[in-house]
DNA sequence: CTCAAAATAGAGTGTATACTCAAATTCCAG
DNA sequence: CTGGAATTTGAGTATACACTCTATTTTGAG
C-alpha cells in the first residue's frame, strides 16, 4: 500500500501536464497521448496512477475550483464581494481551466462524473451567492435571494462566455460594473 | 451544373437528419454514419453534398438562428423586447441547437468556420442590443448602450447556460425578470 | 542486503472516426 | 430516346483514440 516518491512525483508530473494542455489545447486537444509525452510517461503509468483520462482531468478542474475558493473549508461564511472576486480570479487567472469548466457544464449533466459534479458545485456555489446576498438584504425572501444569486452568476457566466468569444473584452471591469450597478442595488 | 430534383431532397433529408441528431444525441453523437443512417444514404452521397460534416452543422445551426430573428433582413428595427423574446425562443425552441451553439462559442473563435462564424454572429447580436437600447433610452451615451447591451446578453446566454445544467430551471421567466426588472429600469 | 510491492515500459487491442474513390445508376433536357 | 451530367453506392483508407497486459525495473522498509 505504501507509495513510493517516484510515483507521486509521477503523478504531480501528469497533473501539471493536464493542466497545461488543458489551457493550450483545449479539452479536445488534452489526448493521452499528449498528456503521457509532456509527461513523459507511458500509457500504462498513467493507468497505474489514474482510473482514466477524465479522472486526471476531473482532477486539474477540481484543483482549479478549489485554488480560488475563498473559504474552501465552508468555516467562514463569505461576503457576495469576496464570492465576486473570487469567479473572476478564477476565469482572468485560469482562462483555460475556466473554459474546460464551461463547456464541461454544457455538455450537459448527463456526461458521466464530469457533468454531474459539475451541477453539484454550480449548486453549492449558487446556495453560497444565495447566502450572502440574503446575509446582507435581510429584507429579501430567501426566494428572493436565490433569483438573485441565480441571476448574478448568470451574468458572470454568461460574460466569462464572452471574454472567451472575443479576448479583447474586459471581463473584469465588465462584471464588476454589472453586479455593483445592476443587481445589487436597485 | 443544373441540379437534380433527387439531389435536392437527398440534401433536405442530410439537413434534417443532422438537426434531429443535434437534437438528440448532442454534437460528439452527431457522427456521420449518424446522419448517413438517419437519412438513408451512403457517406459518398454525403460528400457530394457537403464538403465536410462541420459544413452541414453550421448549416443548422445558422438556419435555426435565422429561423428565430425578427427582422431577419435587417429592414426593421427591432425592439429589446423583441430581441430578448427571439432569444427566448431560441433557447426554449431548439434547445439542442442552442447548446450546440454555446458549445461551438466556448470552443472559441479560433476553430476554423465554426468559431468564426459565431464570433461574426454575435457580434451583430450586441450591435443590435445596442441599437435597440439606445433608442429606447436617448439619454445614454452609445459606449453606455453598449455595455447595457453586453450585460444583457450575457446574463441571457448565462440564464441559457443554467438550463442546459439543470433543465428545471425556469429559462423564460428568469430571463424576462432580468431584463425587466434589474437592467431596462433603474 | 533482501525481496515483495510499487512503478514503468511499450507494444498491442479494439473501436470509432471523417473522409475518398472508381464504378454503377439515375436523371432529365433537347 | 439518348447521352452527358448529376447522383449514389459501398467498400476501403488512414488515422486517432482510450485503454490493457505482461514483462521488467525500481523502490525502500526491515
Amino acid at each position: 500500500m505504501a507509495r513510493y516518491q517516484a510515483g507521486i512525483r509521477t503523478e504531480a508530473r501528469i497533473i501539471d501536464a493536464t493542466r497545461e494542455l488543458l489551457g493550450e489545447a483545449g479539452l479536445d486537444g488534452t489526448t493521452l497521448k499528449a498528456i503521457c509525452d509532456r509527461a513523459g510517461v507511458r500509457a500504462g503509468s498513467f493507468y497505474n496512477l489514474f482510473d482514466s483520462k477524465e479522472a486526471a482531468v476531473l482532477r486539474v478542474v477540481k484543483d482549479a475550483i478549489r485554488a480560488v475558493d475563498p473559504h474552501p473549508s465552508g468555516d467562514a461564511p463569505d461576503s457576495l464581494e469576496e464570492l465576486v472576486e473570487a469567479y473572476i480570479s478564477f476565469v482572468t487567472g485560469q482562462p483555460d481551466v475556466a473554459r474546460v469548466y464551461l463547456k464541461i457544464a454544457i455538455s450537459g449533466a448527463t456526461n458521466g462524473s464530469l457533468g454531474g459534479s459539475m451541477k453539484r458545485h454550480h449548486e453549492r456555489r449558487v446556495a453560497r451567492f444565495s447566502d450572502a446576498i440574503g446575509r446582507e438584504n435581510p429584507e429579501l425572501a430567501p426566494s428572493e435571494s436565490e433569483a438573485r444569486a441565480e441571476i448574478v452568476l448568470a451574468t458572470l457566466s454568461g460574460l466569462a462566455f464572452m471574454w472567451m468569444l472575443d479576448p479583447g473584452f474586459d471581463f473584469a471591469h465588465r462584471a464588476r460594473l454589472a453586479v455593483n450597478t445592476s443587481l445589487i442595488t436597485h
